[in-house]
DNA sequence: CGGCAGATTGACAACGGTCAATTTACGTGG
DNA sequence: CCACGTAAATTGACCGTTGTCAATCTGCCG
């Protein structure tokens, strides 16, 4: 259950971040001016280990620092960038949160994906050179500009830089794939908690607590990213507390009985 | 509509196969043994203009053709890789047509895509150095084999083949966000509409008729791709049929009116 | 304190699922 | 070439989950 909506390959160093690193990555966050453009460092970034850099050594992290100029702070509700911006960069989510939402002429759209701190966003604009989809913060968030041609330049030098790349790539299909099966054999009941489940580990896999979540995004959101409508999430969401599974208090949720959701 | 199940970038050269390039490429094709493996080349194949080689000049192509050294026949039914299978290579689609299934613990699985000739089917296995999915031939079908490792090498020394692959990913990526979108907002009409109209479009840009569509996949993976279940795509397809939309006859689907269902 | 977006809950309807009965298509062997 | 057996497809009747519409409640921010 828990593996359907999974975002990522868990990092082969799950060991969390804490005392320094966390500070010094609050540091970083505490900054916060809209559109500001700043020197970004892998060397000495908090997320190093679940990044871009994740299997990289000092020396080959230093060269990825070449091609990672800036970082740039998006405010929450604001765009990294929109369907049809002419892709240039991927981004390396330094804090806070996205969703992504495709969209289709007649006028419906859909969230097709949550991405949390160490998470990348914009590789679907990889293959048109154009984005795919828009990037909206769910939260006032930073994100480390890496400009594609030269990320691929150092890749044909870097084998291991190209084998995180094709990995990231990978994954990211892997991870569409099991949201795919979610919404085509799923019911509602098994897609919340799959959901709840995901977010779950993902936050562990970065050292925050796996019980207590913050759900950042509106039910209408989680609705829409699961193919169901809010109400429906909003009851299965009451149903599960009346259950004892969670506890449920607005955007926070606390996961009391992690079995039994899986085994919805 | 029709691009909701958006399989791949359209190639830059749709100007399709006619003459020698098809008699060529149906004396392959017709030279069916099971796990026969034989030496392939892209310099001279039918589906160079849509495959791996797409935007490759004559020298680059025979560059490709050192790391691809031979290719597979698939009996229908069989399996190309199963999920856990060790990823080595990946697969270039050189006749015939094959599903994946990705599948689940509980038991339940589900049709992930439908491949046809000209497209690349493991990339799934990157990751994690495992296949994540069944490949399963829908025919008699042939792939040539692509050991990836030696690809990877050889986009450390091209470009236009990195940007190739890149792109080969970041198109995977998209085709998914699209099954999600379908998945997630669509009817059952407006599926079973979309999934005619995808199959339609990439057999046109084979140049194959994208009026007249032989369906290799039964009902009930039809069913498992759209996220509904055989009966309802049966129904559907009658509707449509009464409706003057398409005439269907078993695996054979005349599409009457395409306008007509790209408003669906 | 007021205004508003977001969340919850209820009543009812409808779309698609389930179960079952036939019909059709296909591959195998006589 | 036809007969048979099995898998696939079609169609109908009924039911349940989820969507729709609406009312109400909560929480946040100016």
């Amino acid at each position: 259950m828990s593996d359907y909506l999974h975002q990522e390959a868990p990092p082969a160093t799950s060991t969390a971040l804490h005392g320094e690193q966390v500070l010094q990555f609050l540091q970083v966050d505490t900054v916060p001016r809209a559109s500001t453009a700043r020197k970004a460092s892998c060397s000495n970034c908090a997320m190093r280990a679940i990044c871009m850099g994740g299997n990289l050594n000092d020396a080959e992290r230093n060269r990825l620092d070449t091609v990672i100029h800036n970082w740039r702070m998006i405010r929450r509700g604001e765009a990294l960038y929109r369907a049809g911006d002419a892709f240039q960069s991927i981004y390396a989510l330094r804090s806070g949160s996205f969703k992504t939402v495709v969209a289709h002429q007649n006028g419906c759209e859909q969230v097709s994906g949550f991405f949390l701190t160490g998470e990348t966003l914009g590789l679907d604009g990889i293959c048109t050179e154009r984005h795919a989809c828009d990037a909206i913060a769910l939260e006032d968030s930073a994100v480390c500009v890496i400009p594609f041609h030269l990320l691929e330049a150092l890749c044909r030098e870097m084998r291991s830089l190209q084998q995180h790349v094709h990995r990231m790539l990978s994954s990211e299909i892997v991870r569409e794939s099991g949201v795919m099966l979610l919404l085509a054999s799923l019911n509602a009941d098994q897609r919340v908690a799959a959901f709840l489940l995901n977010i779950s580990a993902r936050q562990k896999a970065r050292g925050y607590s796996h019980r207590e979540l913050t759900l950042r995004m509106t039910r209408e959101e989680i609705g829409s990213y699961l193919g169901m409508k809010l109400e429906t999430v909003s009851r299965t969401l009451s149903r599960f507390q009346r259950d004892g599974l969670i506890c449920v208090k607005g955007k926070r949720v606390i996961l009391q009985d992690l079995d039994a959701l899986d085994r919805i």
